[in-house]
DNA sequence: TTTAAAAACGATAATCATTATCGTTTTTGT
DNA sequence: ACAAAAACGATAATGATTATCGTTTTTAAA
């Protein structure tokens, strides 16, 4: 992987603002520094950046988003405004090992993922 | 809601197989009964249901999934061969409180999935 | 049991996110 | 500077899903 300007400005983009932003939304944040962006760019790096393990998709039903953040952690979808928040308080999922024995194989992964309304939807509500 | 025997067709097709098929193959499925069933009949009555609560859609990246099963339990998807199966098993998730207080929200819902090789993928592996 | 409004249907066009193609431009090691 | 490899922009293609529209079923009341 050579290097290249418009994948920096990608990475910086997604370390500026942990919003968690779709393929568009890191487009229109990346064509204010470098105009002549393609779209297609900003998707060929993604996929670039996800196969090195540097970003992960975090997908949920609609577009996929994407995350800078790679270490373990979970994610809160406000059902409300559709933003994603971080989780990196603690969590412990118990009963793997009878789930193991249902299906008779071993669970590598449990993925989690929170749903709810976020401060500002309920403060708007209330 | 009037009555309709393609809507029929479809639930029966999800009671009889548990595997979580695809639009696509509940459209195959359902045509060895209706062969002139059209696919766009089969997306209007799926949204339908899940819109009534009748199914459930268990998405996972690509194509949707769906599950007639709408009582609370949880999928193991394998990473071989992509089937889905269900786990019955009670899992208990804690730490939330902590992560409610990080987030300063309630979390209405949490959802888990397992990821993994199933049985027949691991067997075909050694 | 006709009848008429509402809902469902099939065919197919449209949409929308994402991926592939291809000719040109950058990057990088020599 | 040079040339191969990688990246790029423009745009076409793909694939799942949704919308449209004219026709057919369903259903409940006349």
């Amino acid at each position: 992987m050579k290097h290249s300007h418009k994948r920096d400005a990608i990475c910086e983009v997604l370390r500026e603002k942990k919003d968690h932003p779709t393929a568009d939304m890191i487009y229109e944040r990346v064509r204010e520094r470098y105009p002549e962006i393609s779209l297609a760019t900003v998707y060929r790096n993604l996929a670039q950046l996800c196969a090195e393990g540097e970003l992960i998709k975090i997908g949920a039903g609609g577009k996929e988003r994407y995350d800078i953040d790679t270490s373990l952690h979970t994610h809160f979808f406000c059902e409300a405004c559709g933003d994603v928040y971080d989780v990196f308080s603690p969590l412990h999922l118990s009963g793997l090992a009878n789930a193991e024995s249902e299906i008779g194989c071993k669970i590598n992964f449990a993925h989690i993922t929170f749903r709810g309304r976020c401060k500002n939807c309920s403060a708007k509500e209330a």
